[in-house]
DNA sequence: ATGGTGGCACCGCCA
């Protein structure tokens, strides 16, 4: 089972490469963030032909979540239990044995605003419902866009860019404290070094040539899952062609 | 190397 995790930064602007790169890859599940539109206006039709059934929770202009799956999905949850601002971020379903939990986490805009505390609480709340929810031993995916770097070979500057709100010790031990529960970075399990990146900024000049980027993209799998994983990697290729969202597809083999 | 961009919906906000 090959499921990938890809923030879209608008899915009606990526139709065009969504379609391609499915075909290319078939993986069996897609979960996209940020696809900024409402569920009225979701380019389902666009999709129609593609093989895949697709879930989504959408808003006006900001975040929405989307789920693409070859096999049918089950148990649905749309948002986050107790998330005080019921934003779309948040999906869940079964695709076969595979509980998926897709999330597009709270940025945080600045350490002191309001907002980067509700990226703290999105943390805490997503803990709290892992715990009361589900059991370790499960066959789990939590993925996403988390915007959190987890460590200094995951930004291309760790000096410089100590204390952003991807990058700074209460969003790391946020995260850390989710992952504690029972979760395994699955790309770090292929992948030690430093470099490996999934988002690289537009407004930095030449950032994917440059290789200035971000690790904020992950996949998250619960023991029993993560001993079936056989590959992951990052389309670095996706980001080089056309124009694409600067974030870029993260995708994991299980062998289920 | 935090914006020089990009996207949405409006005339600014968010990343």
């Amino acid at each position: 089972m090959k499921i990938t995790t890809y923030n879209a930064n608008s899915i009606r602007s990526r139709i065009e490469i969504l379609l391609r790169w499915l075909e290319a890859n078939r993986p069996d599940v897609l979960c996209v963030q940020e696809t900024k539109v409402q569920d009225d206006q979701f380019p389902l039709e666009a999709f129609s032909g593609s093989g895949y059934e697709i879930i989504f929770r959408g808003q006006k202009k900001y975040n929405g979540v989307a789920i693409f799956s070859r096999r049918p999905l089950t148990e649905i949850e749309w948002q986050l239990p107790d998330d005080p601002l019921v934003q779309a971020r948040f999906l869940k379903a079964k695709a076969g044995k595979v509980v998926i939990v897709n999330t597009y986490i709270p940025q945080g805009q600045e350490r002191d605003s309001e907002k980067f505390q509700y990226k703290l609480e999105y943390f805490r709340l997503l803990k709290d419902y892992f715990k009361s929810r589900f059991d370790p031993k499960e066959k789990i995916l939590w993925c996403g866009d988390l915007n959190v770097a987890r460590e200094a070979i995951d930004v291309h500057d760790p000096k410089g860019l100590w204390g952003h709100v991807c990058y700074c010790k209460p969003v790391q031990d946020a995260l850390e404290d989710v992952m504690k529960w029972g979760f395994v970075d699955v790309f770090r399990l292929f992948h030690q070094g430093p470099g490996h990146y999934t988002f690289w900024d537009y407004r930095v000049h030449n950032s994917p040539n440059l290789n200035i980027g971000w690790r904020l993209d992950y996949l998250m799998a619960t023991d029993s899952l993560a001993k079936t994983c056989s590959d992951c990697s990052i389309d670095v290729e996706a980001r080089m062609g056309e124009k694409t969202s600067d974030h870029t597809f993260l995708t994991a083999q299980f062998d289920l």
